[in-house]
DNA sequence: TTTTGAGTTGTTCGA
DNA sequence: GTCGAACAACTCAAA
Protein backbone atom coordinates (compact mmCIF):
# COMPACT_ATOMS: atom_id res chain seq x y z
CA UNK A 1 0.00 0.00 0.00
CA UNK A 2 1.41 3.34 -1.01
CA UNK A 3 0.74 6.63 0.57
CA UNK A 4 -0.45 9.52 -0.97
CA UNK A 5 1.69 12.36 -2.03
CA UNK A 6 1.30 15.38 -0.68
CA UNK A 7 2.85 18.98 -0.97
CA UNK A 8 4.22 21.17 1.64
CA UNK A 9 5.03 24.43 0.16
CA UNK A 10 7.92 26.48 2.11
CA UNK A 11 7.78 30.09 1.80
CA UNK A 12 8.61 32.13 5.11
CA UNK A 13 8.48 29.34 7.43
CA UNK A 14 11.74 27.58 6.57
CA UNK A 15 11.79 25.45 9.60
CA UNK A 16 11.00 21.64 10.71
CA UNK A 17 9.89 22.76 14.02
CA UNK A 18 6.55 24.66 14.95
CA UNK A 19 5.56 24.02 11.17
CA UNK A 20 1.86 23.56 11.35
CA UNK A 21 1.42 23.15 7.42
CA UNK A 22 4.56 20.75 7.53
CA UNK A 23 2.71 19.21 10.58
CA UNK A 24 -0.56 18.18 9.08
CA UNK A 25 0.90 17.63 6.06
CA UNK A 26 2.77 14.48 7.36
CA UNK A 27 0.16 13.03 8.68
CA UNK A 28 -1.41 12.88 5.21
CA UNK A 29 0.79 11.24 3.37
CA UNK A 30 4.38 11.31 1.60
CA UNK A 31 5.65 14.87 1.79
CA UNK A 32 7.13 16.60 -1.29
CA UNK A 33 8.70 19.94 -0.18
CA UNK A 34 8.72 22.65 -2.50
CA UNK A 35 10.30 25.96 -2.24
CA UNK A 36 9.11 28.14 -5.29
CA UNK A 37 10.90 31.26 -6.51
CA UNK A 38 8.98 33.61 -7.56
CA UNK A 39 9.33 36.17 -9.73
CA UNK A 40 6.11 36.71 -11.46
CA UNK A 41 4.20 37.93 -8.72
CA UNK A 42 6.03 39.50 -6.66
CA UNK A 43 6.08 42.75 -8.53
CA UNK A 44 7.82 45.85 -6.81
CA UNK A 45 8.43 43.75 -3.80
CA UNK A 46 10.79 41.27 -5.52
CA UNK A 47 13.70 40.79 -2.54
CA UNK A 48 16.07 43.34 -1.93
CA UNK A 49 19.74 42.05 -2.58
CA UNK A 50 19.95 41.33 1.36
CA UNK A 51 17.22 39.01 1.55
CA UNK A 52 18.84 37.27 -1.71
CA UNK A 53 21.72 36.71 0.44
CA UNK A 54 20.05 35.83 3.29
CA UNK A 55 18.00 33.21 1.52
CA UNK A 56 20.53 31.20 -0.39
CA UNK A 57 21.81 30.48 3.26
CA UNK A 58 18.43 29.92 4.75
CA UNK A 59 17.04 27.33 1.67
CA UNK A 60 21.02 25.72 2.34
CA UNK A 61 20.16 25.25 5.33
CA UNK A 62 16.89 23.77 5.02
CA UNK A 63 17.98 21.31 2.66
CA UNK A 64 20.22 19.80 4.78
CA UNK A 65 17.95 19.24 7.36
CA UNK A 66 15.89 17.40 4.71
CA UNK A 67 18.51 15.23 3.49
CA UNK A 68 18.81 17.00 0.26
CA UNK A 69 15.05 16.47 -0.84
CA UNK A 70 14.16 20.06 -1.03
CA UNK A 71 12.61 20.37 -4.48
CA UNK A 72 13.44 24.14 -6.05
CA UNK A 73 11.45 25.53 -8.18
CA UNK A 74 11.80 28.93 -10.34
CA UNK A 75 8.45 30.56 -11.67
CA UNK A 76 4.74 31.29 -10.49
CA UNK A 77 3.65 29.29 -8.37
CA UNK A 78 0.17 28.12 -9.49
CA UNK A 79 1.94 26.91 -12.87
CA UNK A 80 4.26 25.04 -10.42
CA UNK A 81 1.93 23.89 -8.60
CA UNK A 82 -0.23 22.06 -10.95
CA UNK A 83 2.71 20.71 -12.97
CA UNK A 84 3.89 19.11 -9.66
CA UNK A 85 0.59 17.66 -8.88
CA UNK A 86 0.03 16.21 -12.26
CA UNK A 87 3.36 14.84 -12.71
CA UNK A 88 3.11 13.08 -9.59
CA UNK A 89 -0.46 12.72 -9.14
CA UNK A 90 -0.74 15.16 -5.65
CA UNK A 91 -3.71 15.16 -3.27
CA UNK A 92 -3.31 17.98 -1.33
CA UNK A 93 -1.47 21.17 -1.01
CA UNK A 94 0.08 22.71 2.26
CA UNK A 95 1.21 25.80 3.54
CA UNK A 96 1.57 28.63 5.86
CA UNK A 97 0.22 32.07 5.24
CA UNK A 98 2.41 34.86 4.15
CA UNK A 99 0.60 38.49 4.56
CA UNK A 100 1.99 40.68 2.00
CA UNK A 101 -0.83 42.00 -0.02
CA UNK A 102 0.28 40.51 -3.23
CA UNK A 103 0.89 36.91 -1.77
CA UNK A 104 -2.95 37.04 -0.07
CA UNK A 105 -3.49 37.42 -4.15
CA UNK A 106 -2.09 34.96 -5.34
CA UNK A 107 -3.04 32.42 -2.40
CA UNK A 108 -6.25 33.40 -3.05
CA UNK A 109 -5.96 32.20 -6.94
CA UNK A 110 -4.19 29.34 -6.11
CA UNK A 111 -6.56 28.04 -3.77
CA UNK A 112 -9.26 29.13 -6.87
CA UNK A 113 -6.96 26.91 -9.04
CA UNK A 114 -6.64 23.80 -6.84
CA UNK A 115 -10.20 23.19 -5.91
CA UNK A 116 -10.90 23.25 -10.26
CA UNK A 117 -8.18 20.55 -10.06
CA UNK A 118 -9.71 18.88 -7.29
CA UNK A 119 -6.90 19.31 -5.05
CA UNK A 120 -7.28 19.98 -1.50
CA UNK A 121 -4.97 22.97 -0.74
CA UNK A 122 -4.91 23.72 3.31
CA UNK A 123 -3.11 26.96 4.93
CA UNK A 124 -2.09 27.19 8.08
CA UNK A 125 -0.92 29.99 10.89
CA UNK A 126 2.86 29.72 11.21
CA UNK A 127 3.94 33.66 11.46
CA UNK A 128 1.78 35.43 13.50
CA UNK A 129 0.61 34.90 17.22
CA UNK A 130 -2.83 36.62 16.36
CA UNK A 131 -4.35 36.81 13.03
CA UNK A 132 -5.28 40.12 11.48
CA UNK A 133 -8.17 39.49 11.39
CA UNK A 134 -9.04 38.51 14.80
CA UNK A 135 -7.67 41.64 16.27
CA UNK A 136 -10.21 43.96 15.91
CA UNK A 137 -11.68 46.57 17.89
CA UNK A 138 -15.63 45.75 19.67
CA UNK A 139 -17.18 47.91 16.72
CA UNK A 140 -15.44 45.43 14.17
CA UNK A 141 -12.79 47.95 12.55
CA UNK A 142 -9.07 47.54 12.76
CA UNK A 143 -7.05 49.40 15.66
CA UNK A 144 -4.75 52.01 14.66
CA UNK A 145 -3.04 53.05 18.10
CA UNK A 146 -0.62 50.35 19.48
CA UNK A 147 -1.02 49.84 22.99
CA UNK A 148 -5.01 49.42 23.14
CA UNK A 149 -4.13 46.84 20.16
CA UNK A 150 -1.74 44.78 22.31
CA UNK A 151 -3.21 45.27 25.62
CA UNK A 152 -6.43 44.67 24.99
CA UNK A 153 -7.28 43.36 21.07
CA UNK A 154 -4.35 41.10 21.64
CA UNK A 155 -3.35 39.86 25.40
CA UNK A 156 -7.20 39.68 26.07
CA UNK A 157 -7.48 37.28 23.14
CA UNK A 158 -6.76 33.52 23.56
CA UNK A 159 -3.74 32.99 23.81
CA UNK A 160 -0.72 32.31 21.08
CA UNK A 161 -1.17 28.48 20.37
CA UNK A 162 1.67 26.45 22.21
CA UNK A 163 4.93 25.62 19.36
CA UNK A 164 5.00 22.02 17.95
CA UNK A 165 7.79 19.83 17.77
CA UNK A 166 9.78 18.84 15.05
CA UNK A 167 7.21 15.83 13.11
CA UNK A 168 9.28 12.85 14.38
CA UNK A 169 9.21 10.92 11.37
CA UNK A 170 9.06 12.87 7.79
CA UNK A 171 8.99 10.98 4.87
CA UNK A 172 10.11 12.70 2.11
CA UNK A 173 9.35 12.45 -1.30
CA UNK A 174 12.61 12.69 -3.18
CA UNK A 175 12.30 14.49 -6.83
CA UNK A 176 15.87 15.77 -6.73
CA UNK A 177 15.83 15.08 -10.36
CA UNK A 178 13.77 17.68 -11.37
CA UNK A 179 17.19 19.64 -11.87
CA UNK A 180 17.14 23.17 -10.31
CA UNK A 181 19.28 24.13 -7.49
CA UNK A 182 19.57 26.59 -5.09
CA UNK A 183 22.38 28.19 -7.02
CA UNK A 184 20.18 28.45 -10.29
CA UNK A 185 18.34 30.87 -8.70
CA UNK A 186 20.86 33.25 -8.97
CA UNK A 187 20.49 34.58 -5.32
CA UNK A 188 24.74 35.58 -4.18
CA UNK A 189 25.66 38.60 -6.19
CA UNK A 190 28.02 38.72 -9.05
CA UNK A 191 29.84 41.16 -7.62
CA UNK A 192 30.64 39.36 -4.43
CA UNK A 193 30.27 42.66 -1.85
CA UNK A 194 27.97 40.12 0.27
CA UNK A 195 31.01 38.42 2.01
CA UNK A 196 31.40 41.42 4.41
CA UNK A 197 28.13 39.87 5.92
CA UNK A 198 29.24 36.75 6.49
CA UNK A 199 30.97 37.38 9.86
CA UNK A 200 27.85 38.66 11.33
CA UNK A 201 25.54 36.14 11.02
CA UNK A 202 24.68 32.04 11.67
CA UNK A 203 22.07 31.18 9.14
CA UNK A 204 19.14 28.85 9.24
CA UNK A 205 16.74 27.21 12.22
CA UNK A 206 19.49 25.81 14.20
CA UNK A 207 21.60 29.12 14.57
CA UNK A 208 18.27 30.70 15.31
CA UNK A 209 17.20 28.25 18.21
CA UNK A 210 20.94 28.87 19.66
CA UNK A 211 20.58 32.51 19.22
CA UNK A 212 17.07 32.24 21.27
CA UNK A 213 18.35 30.64 24.13
CA UNK A 214 21.65 32.69 24.33
CA UNK A 215 19.57 35.84 24.25
CA UNK A 216 16.89 34.54 27.10
CA UNK A 217 20.19 33.17 29.21
CA UNK A 218 22.64 36.62 28.88
CA UNK A 219 20.39 39.61 27.48
CA UNK A 220 16.61 39.28 27.91
CA UNK A 221 16.72 40.54 31.99
CA UNK A 222 18.65 44.00 31.26
CA UNK A 223 16.40 44.43 27.73
CA UNK A 224 14.07 47.31 28.52
CA UNK A 225 17.51 49.43 29.60
CA UNK A 226 19.82 47.44 27.36
CA UNK A 227 17.98 47.66 24.29
CA UNK A 228 18.84 51.50 23.82
CA UNK A 229 22.55 50.90 23.10
CA UNK A 230 23.88 49.71 20.03
CA UNK A 231 27.63 48.56 21.32
CA UNK A 232 25.83 46.39 23.59
CA UNK A 233 24.72 42.74 22.66
CA UNK A 234 21.31 43.40 24.88
CA UNK A 235 18.73 43.00 21.25
CA UNK A 236 17.96 39.53 20.12
CA UNK A 237 18.67 39.98 16.42
CA UNK A 238 16.07 37.69 15.73
CA UNK A 239 14.72 39.54 13.21
CA UNK A 240 15.67 38.10 9.72
CA UNK A 241 15.10 34.48 11.70
CA UNK A 242 11.83 35.55 12.28
CA UNK A 243 11.05 37.62 8.69
CA UNK A 244 12.01 34.06 6.82
CA UNK A 245 10.67 31.88 9.53
CA UNK A 246 13.84 29.82 10.65
CA UNK A 247 12.04 30.35 14.03
CA UNK A 248 8.40 31.42 14.86
CA UNK A 249 6.83 34.15 16.95
CA UNK A 250 5.11 31.26 19.36
CA UNK A 251 8.69 29.56 20.02
CA UNK A 252 9.98 32.93 20.95
CA UNK A 253 6.56 33.45 23.06
CA UNK A 254 6.87 30.34 24.62
CA UNK A 255 10.19 30.05 25.98
CA UNK A 256 9.70 33.87 27.41
CA UNK A 257 6.39 32.79 29.01
CA UNK A 258 8.04 30.72 31.73
CA UNK A 259 10.21 33.48 33.17
CA UNK A 260 10.08 35.49 35.75
CA UNK A 261 7.86 38.70 35.42
CA UNK A 262 9.79 41.89 34.86
CA UNK A 263 9.75 45.12 32.88
CA UNK A 264 12.20 43.42 30.34
CA UNK A 265 10.29 40.81 29.91
CA UNK A 266 6.96 42.70 29.17
CA UNK A 267 9.06 44.89 27.24
CA UNK A 268 10.73 42.52 24.77
CA UNK A 269 7.10 40.62 24.43
CA UNK A 270 5.39 44.07 23.40
CA UNK A 271 8.10 44.29 20.78
CA UNK A 272 6.79 40.59 19.06
CA UNK A 273 3.63 42.72 19.36
CA UNK A 274 4.77 45.62 17.26
CA UNK A 275 5.55 42.97 14.87
CA UNK A 276 2.29 42.03 14.75
CA UNK A 277 0.88 45.43 14.90
CA UNK A 278 2.70 46.29 11.74
CA UNK A 279 1.33 42.79 10.24
CA UNK A 280 -2.06 43.91 11.13
CA UNK A 281 -2.00 47.24 9.92
CA UNK A 282 -0.32 45.77 6.50
CA UNK A 283 -3.18 43.48 6.40
CA UNK A 284 -6.12 46.27 7.06
CA UNK A 285 -4.15 48.91 5.13
CA UNK A 286 -2.69 47.38 2.20
CA UNK A 287 -1.60 50.65 1.06
CA UNK A 288 0.73 50.78 3.86
CA UNK A 289 3.75 50.50 1.81
CA UNK A 290 2.69 53.64 -0.51
CA UNK A 291 0.29 55.91 0.80
CA UNK A 292 0.84 57.77 3.80
CA UNK A 293 -1.59 56.40 6.35
CA UNK A 294 -2.35 60.09 7.27
CA UNK A 295 -3.60 61.69 3.99
CA UNK A 296 -2.56 65.23 4.92
CA UNK A 297 1.10 63.84 4.77
CA UNK A 298 0.29 63.73 0.93
CA UNK A 299 0.54 67.85 0.95
CA UNK A 300 4.19 67.75 2.45
CA UNK A 301 6.89 69.84 1.29
CA UNK A 302 9.68 66.81 -0.15
CA UNK A 303 12.66 67.40 -0.81
CA UNK A 304 13.92 65.04 -3.71
CA UNK A 305 18.01 65.48 -3.64
CA UNK A 306 19.61 62.44 -5.06
CA UNK A 307 22.98 63.78 -4.15
CA UNK A 308 21.98 64.19 -0.70
CA UNK A 309 20.28 60.78 -0.05
CA UNK A 310 23.35 59.31 -1.58
CA UNK A 311 25.67 60.83 1.58
CA UNK A 312 22.97 59.45 3.30
CA UNK A 313 22.93 55.88 1.78
CA UNK A 314 26.67 56.29 1.96
CA UNK A 315 27.32 57.01 5.31
CA UNK A 316 28.99 60.59 4.34
CA UNK A 317 26.69 63.29 5.94
CA UNK A 318 29.23 64.27 8.71
CA UNK A 319 27.10 63.23 11.37
CA UNK A 320 28.94 60.21 13.45
CA UNK A 321 26.61 58.08 14.46
CA UNK A 322 24.18 58.68 11.63
CA UNK A 323 27.15 57.72 9.11
CA UNK A 324 28.37 54.82 11.84
CA UNK A 325 24.46 53.78 11.60
CA UNK A 326 24.25 53.86 7.54
CA UNK A 327 27.68 51.97 7.22
CA UNK A 328 26.72 49.57 9.73
CA UNK A 329 23.65 48.34 7.74
CA UNK A 330 25.31 48.34 4.48
CA UNK A 331 28.61 46.41 6.10
CA UNK A 332 26.65 43.80 7.93
CA UNK A 333 22.88 43.92 6.78
CA UNK A 334 21.53 44.91 9.99
CA UNK A 335 21.38 48.36 11.64
CA UNK A 336 20.11 48.79 15.59
CA UNK A 337 16.61 49.89 16.60
CA UNK A 338 17.96 52.82 18.20
CA UNK A 339 19.81 53.95 15.51
CA UNK A 340 17.64 52.83 12.62
CA UNK A 341 15.27 55.99 14.43
CA UNK A 342 17.96 58.33 14.05
CA UNK A 343 18.81 57.73 11.04
CA UNK A 344 15.09 57.82 9.87
CA UNK A 345 14.38 61.12 11.73
CA UNK A 346 17.30 62.27 9.90
CA UNK A 347 16.64 61.46 6.54
CA UNK A 348 12.90 62.61 6.78
CA UNK A 349 12.96 65.85 8.99
CA UNK A 350 16.89 67.08 8.74
CA UNK A 351 16.86 66.41 5.23
CA UNK A 352 13.38 66.42 3.83
CA UNK A 353 13.43 63.56 1.84
CA UNK A 354 10.26 61.36 1.47
CA UNK A 355 10.45 57.78 4.32
CA UNK A 356 10.07 56.16 1.18
CA UNK A 357 13.81 56.70 0.01
CA UNK A 358 14.59 54.86 3.08
CA UNK A 359 11.99 52.65 3.19
CA UNK A 360 13.67 51.11 -0.32
CA UNK A 361 16.88 51.50 0.69
CA UNK A 362 16.22 49.28 4.05
CA UNK A 363 14.05 47.00 1.61
CA UNK A 364 17.58 46.09 -0.18
CA UNK A 365 19.96 46.07 2.44
CA UNK A 366 18.63 44.89 5.29
CA UNK A 367 18.60 41.26 6.14
CA UNK A 368 15.52 41.62 8.08
CA UNK A 369 13.29 43.77 5.61
CA UNK A 370 9.66 42.97 6.29
CA UNK A 371 7.40 44.62 4.30
CA UNK A 372 4.81 45.05 7.07
CA UNK A 373 7.88 46.26 9.54
CA UNK A 374 9.18 48.56 7.01
CA UNK A 375 6.57 50.61 6.31
CA UNK A 376 4.88 50.94 9.47
CA UNK A 377 8.22 52.05 10.96
CA UNK A 378 9.17 54.24 7.93
CA UNK A 379 5.74 55.67 8.47
CA UNK A 380 6.23 55.77 11.96
CA UNK A 381 9.40 57.69 12.17
CA UNK A 382 7.84 60.22 9.30
CA UNK A 383 4.89 61.06 11.67
CA UNK A 384 2.81 59.81 8.87
CA UNK A 385 1.78 56.94 10.16
CA UNK A 386 -0.39 54.90 12.80
CA UNK A 387 0.29 56.08 16.43
CA UNK A 388 3.42 58.16 15.22
CA UNK A 389 5.83 59.69 16.59
CA UNK A 390 4.61 63.80 17.00
CA UNK A 391 6.25 65.63 14.35
CA UNK A 392 7.81 67.69 16.54
CA UNK A 393 10.17 65.03 17.64
CA UNK A 394 13.12 65.79 16.20
CA UNK A 395 15.67 63.48 17.10
CA UNK A 396 19.19 64.80 17.53
CA UNK A 397 22.22 62.82 16.10
CA UNK A 398 24.94 64.63 18.29
CA UNK A 399 22.89 63.81 21.76
CA UNK A 400 21.59 60.97 20.44
CA UNK A 401 25.24 59.61 20.38
CA UNK A 402 26.23 60.93 23.81
CA UNK A 403 23.37 59.31 25.41
CA UNK A 404 23.25 56.16 23.81
CA UNK A 405 27.05 55.63 22.86
CA UNK A 406 28.57 57.62 25.34
CA UNK A 407 32.25 56.19 25.30
CA UNK A 408 32.12 55.98 21.24
CA UNK A 409 32.64 52.35 20.88
CA UNK A 410 29.51 51.52 18.43
CA UNK A 411 30.35 55.20 16.55
CA UNK A 412 34.67 54.16 16.06
CA UNK A 413 33.66 51.18 15.21
CA UNK A 414 31.34 52.01 11.84
CA UNK A 415 33.61 54.96 11.46
CA UNK A 416 37.34 54.39 12.33
CA UNK A 417 38.28 57.91 10.53
CA UNK A 418 37.48 59.27 13.44
CA UNK A 419 38.59 56.50 16.13
CA UNK A 420 41.42 59.38 17.64
CA UNK A 421 38.75 62.27 18.26
CA UNK A 422 38.04 62.27 21.92
CA UNK A 423 34.74 61.66 22.85
CA UNK A 424 33.82 65.16 23.90
CA UNK A 425 33.82 65.86 19.86
CA UNK A 426 33.00 62.51 18.75
CA UNK A 427 29.72 63.24 17.66
CA UNK A 428 29.93 66.74 16.56
CA UNK A 429 33.49 67.00 15.31
CA UNK A 430 33.08 70.41 13.51
CA UNK A 431 33.39 72.01 17.27
CA UNK A 432 36.73 71.04 18.01
CA UNK A 433 39.29 72.82 17.81
CA UNK A 434 42.06 72.47 15.50
CA UNK A 435 44.79 71.17 17.30
CA UNK A 436 42.39 68.45 18.30
CA UNK A 437 41.16 67.54 14.96
CA UNK A 438 44.51 67.75 13.52
CA UNK A 439 46.01 65.13 16.30
CA UNK A 440 43.10 63.19 15.88
CA UNK A 441 44.29 62.68 12.28
CA UNK A 442 40.81 64.50 11.25
CA UNK A 443 40.18 66.59 7.90
CA UNK A 444 37.06 67.82 7.53
CA UNK A 445 35.78 67.50 3.53
CA UNK A 446 38.99 65.70 3.29
CA UNK A 447 39.03 62.48 5.12
CA UNK A 448 35.75 63.13 6.64
CA UNK A 449 32.87 65.03 5.52
CA UNK A 450 31.77 68.46 7.16
CA UNK A 451 27.57 68.19 8.22
CA UNK A 452 25.41 68.21 5.14
CA UNK A 453 22.91 70.40 6.67
CA UNK A 454 22.93 72.01 9.82
CA UNK A 455 21.23 71.30 12.59
CA UNK A 456 19.54 73.84 13.97
CA UNK A 457 18.20 75.17 10.68
CA UNK A 458 17.63 71.84 9.10
CA UNK A 459 15.19 71.15 12.00
CA UNK A 460 13.53 74.83 11.97
CA UNK A 461 13.15 74.20 8.41
CA UNK A 462 11.12 70.59 9.01
CA UNK A 463 9.02 72.36 11.60
CA UNK A 464 8.07 74.88 9.00
CA UNK A 465 6.82 71.87 6.46
CA UNK A 466 4.91 70.46 8.85
CA UNK A 467 3.06 73.96 9.42
CA UNK A 468 2.17 73.95 6.17
CA UNK A 469 0.37 70.68 6.05
CA UNK A 470 -0.78 70.89 9.94
CA UNK A 471 -4.44 72.17 9.29
CA UNK A 472 -5.27 70.55 6.18
CA UNK A 473 -7.04 67.59 5.77
C1' DT B 1 -23.92 60.54 20.18
C1' DT B 2 -21.09 62.64 23.31
C1' DT B 3 -17.59 62.71 26.41
C1' DT B 4 -13.36 61.52 28.42
C1' DG B 5 -8.79 59.94 28.86
C1' DA B 6 -4.78 58.62 26.73
C1' DG B 7 -1.12 58.21 23.37
C1' DT B 8 6.92 53.67 22.06
C1' DT B 9 11.47 55.50 21.86
C1' DG B 10 12.69 63.71 22.08
C1' DT B 11 14.56 68.40 22.23
C1' DT B 12 14.95 72.93 23.71
C1' DC B 13 14.43 76.69 26.60
C1' DG B 14 14.38 79.13 30.70
C1' DA B 15 14.21 79.18 35.62
C1' DG C 1 23.75 70.84 36.20
C1' DT C 2 18.79 69.86 36.72
C1' DC C 3 14.00 70.28 36.20
C1' DG C 4 9.48 71.23 34.19
C1' DA C 5 7.07 73.08 30.52
C1' DA C 6 6.26 73.78 25.79
C1' DC C 7 6.10 71.85 21.47
C1' DA C 8 0.30 71.20 19.22
C1' DA C 9 -3.51 69.93 19.26
C1' DC C 10 -5.49 65.71 17.30
C1' DT C 11 -7.12 61.20 16.84
C1' DC C 12 -8.33 57.11 18.67
C1' DA C 13 -10.78 53.87 21.78
C1' DA C 14 -14.21 52.98 24.78
C1' DA C 15 -17.65 54.06 28.14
Amino acid sequence: MSKDIVIHWFRQDLRLADNPSLSAAVKQGTVLPVYIFDNKNSGENQLGAASRWWLYYSLSALDESLNNKLCIQIGDPKKVLIDLIEEHNVKAVYWNRCYEPWQIDRDKQIKKVMQAHNTEANSFNGSLLWEPWEVLKQDGTPYKVFTPYYRKGCLNADPPRDPLSKPKKLELFDNNDSGITIEDLNLLPKIRWDLQLEPHWKIGEKPAQHKLKKFLKNAINNYKEGRNFPAKAYTSRLSPHLHFGEISPNQIWHATKSMENSDSLDHFQSELGWREFSHNLLYHFPELPHKNLQPKFDEFPWVEDLEILKQWQQGQTGYPLIDAGMRELWQTGYMHNRVRMVVGSFLVKNLLLHWHNGERWFWDCLVDADLANNSASWQWVAGCGADAAPYFRIFNPVTQGQKFDPDGVYTRNFVPELKNLPDKYLFSPWEAPNDVLLEAGVKLGENYPAPIVEIKNSRERALEAYQSIKNTK
